[in-house]
DNA sequence: TGCAGTTATGCAAGCGCTTGCACTACGCTG
DNA sequence: CAGCGTAGTGCAAGCGCTTGCATAACTGCA
């Protein structure tokens, strides 16, 4: 920085304003500052910059879900939107039992300005931890939780996506309807559980059977169906994800019965792969492109003045309805 | 920093010394540091280090397929395999055409101490212009290119690779053998497609067709199976990824055609959902984890020894055999 | 021409940390 | 007991940047 101050004939004051947007500078000293740099090939060093602006713009990512491809969609969401306003994704993988608390302690290291997580399934231990250390935290698939601290949490209406996809297998005239839902743990299997049986009441009925897998993968879907199949009659089940429910599909078929034919099959998230042919899967959407976008804004925004309150904002889904469930 | 050093009785030298391993001080003296660190909730800033150590712990890791859910499982292991080795992942994500000077801006900005870039559809240019700026790169999935600077290069050997599925096809009898690839720019296609060339050739065979999709996606497989099925005869063909094997496998099946009964088909890269048994797809596996071990392995090491010539680490890959082909 | 009101600039302090150097204290060896 | 090597400590400079404050230069207006 001394050097370009020199064979730009400045001092380094402004060296430094001339890169910093709104800087009492004269466009003359500027000009002359960017040619000193380009000929030097300077390049700020944003750590240090940080160090006098209290400010890292790197936003910590925390995630847990690496085993379930609709969060390839979720990241390019996400890295994408922070590149768009000039943030830098620091990612913590909170995968496979990872510590909390060593995550927790690197993004304070590096100062992140805020932090994103982007899970249902871990402990909600962990971000009030966060906020209690005083990092602006959003809860993205989070659930508002009543506690001293705010939480900001964005999330798609879990309740009324499972009253929906409750909504759905009625009309088309299912009535004995299970549950196959996530990680018992995790407040979206809960809250969709909770939305299905809201929507099953309305016809007086209860849910057929409920059972939970390890995580919200195929190989979970699998074997909790074939334990469905084992045990009881139904004539649909709806499942908390839509890996959990392609899982399903190959128990069905492989027990020998006919999707839609025999059994009706709903998902949730509408992940790209559900679309394709081979499983043609009904299923309840959730905007995740709208979800992340508000994230986003919604943590810089924060990072900037403090909320005292939490904000919470819900999303609503829709039905995709594909070949999974007979026809009206 | 200075509140611990008066509360413990000793300068801020010593409690730089108490956490930096392997510095001179006394147990005494790091005890009574590390008691006034927890009673003062005091957490070393890393950015503020690594203006002296020059050094961030910080890995640049870029990559553009985040259409791709085998991307979940890769981004997955270079996550971990970082944090286990105590770097932390800054990500930048080049999908839809952005900036790969502005990444390059971005990493150099925040002066991240290597990177990793995690493509085969990346222009070369970016790559060389990440050496020239003297960052530490190493380019996963990437080939080898001769050129003045040394370049570090793991990956699968896609030649290989392409050979071996030749092999697997022409032992099951198939003589008449298309080609699908990804984008006609990407080494890992070219180079898939030199290796099944290679394999055919000891048989006296030529490929019987060649076409290139966008993108790994299965609409793009979909899509240029479609053509394929319009414009000619084969009994089999080998997509340069499993997106695009099972778009290929359900534009057959769309068209009535069985697989493997009328035409067989082999993957690349053996990703979860090949597995599944809607698609039970016989794929060539790379050893992806192996891949991302020493990829990051390589990273850190010419971090703290620059190798003045390229390294290259190149992986063999396996035939995975399940149920698109005829059997032996 | 003089003066208030702007706009540009530089000085120097400081962000939170590391580290070369000088110094002290201490235990050994001969 | 002198002399030497070693381990532990603190001082102060400095990493690359920003910014409050004081000052200088310029504008327009009476």
């Amino acid at each position: 920085m001394r050097e370009v101050a020199e064979l730009a004939g400045v001092s380094t004051s402004a060296v430094s304003r001339s890169f910093t947007p709104g800087a009492s500078v004269s466009a003359e000293t500027r000009s002359k500052v960017l040619a000193a740099t380009r000929s030097l090939g300077y390049r700020p060093n944003a750590l240090a910059r940080s160090l006098m602006t209290r400010r890292t713009e790197l936003i910590g990512l925390v995630a847990n879900n690496f085993d379930n491809p609709v969060f390839m969609e979720i990241f390019d969401l996400f890295t994408r939107r922070l590149q768009l306003r000039g943030r830098r994704p620091l990612l913590a993988n909170l995968s496979g039992g990872a510590s909390t608390e060593a995550a927790l302690e690197m993004l304070l290291q590096y100062s992140v300005d805020g932090v994103i997580i982007a899970s249902s399934t871990l402990p909600q231990q962990f971000v009030t931890a966060c906020a209690e250390a005083h990092l602006p935290v959003v809860h993205v698939f989070g659930r508002p939780a009543g506690g001293k601290l705010p939480i900001h949490v964005v999330s798609p209406d879990n309740v009324h996506g499972g009253s929906l996809a409750g909504d759905v297998l009625r009309e088309r005239g299912y009535r004995r309807i299970a549950f196959l839902g996530g990680p018992h743990s995790a407040t979206s299997t809960e809250d969709r559980l909770r939305g299905l049986v809201e929507s099953l009441a309305k016809d007086g009925l209860e849910p057929a059977a409920v059972v939970y897998g390890q995580s919200y993968t195929h190989e979970a879907g699998l074997v909790m169906m074939r334990q469905l199949l084992r045990s009881g009659a139904m004539d649909a089940v709806f499942c908390g994800d839509d890996n959990l429910a392609m899982g399903a599909i190959d128990a069905c078929r492989a027990a020998g019965m006919d999707v839609p034919g025999d059994i009706g099959v709903i998902g949730f998230n509408d992940m790209a792969i559900a679309a394709w042919p081979a499983y043609d899967l009904t299923t309840i959407r959730q905007p995740t492109a709208d979800i992340i976008t508000a994230a986003v804004e919604l943590v810089l925004s924060i990072i900037d003045r403090p909320a005292r309150k939490a904000v919470i904002r819900m999303f609503d889904c829709r039905p995709v309805i594909r070949g999974t469930l007979r026809s009206l």
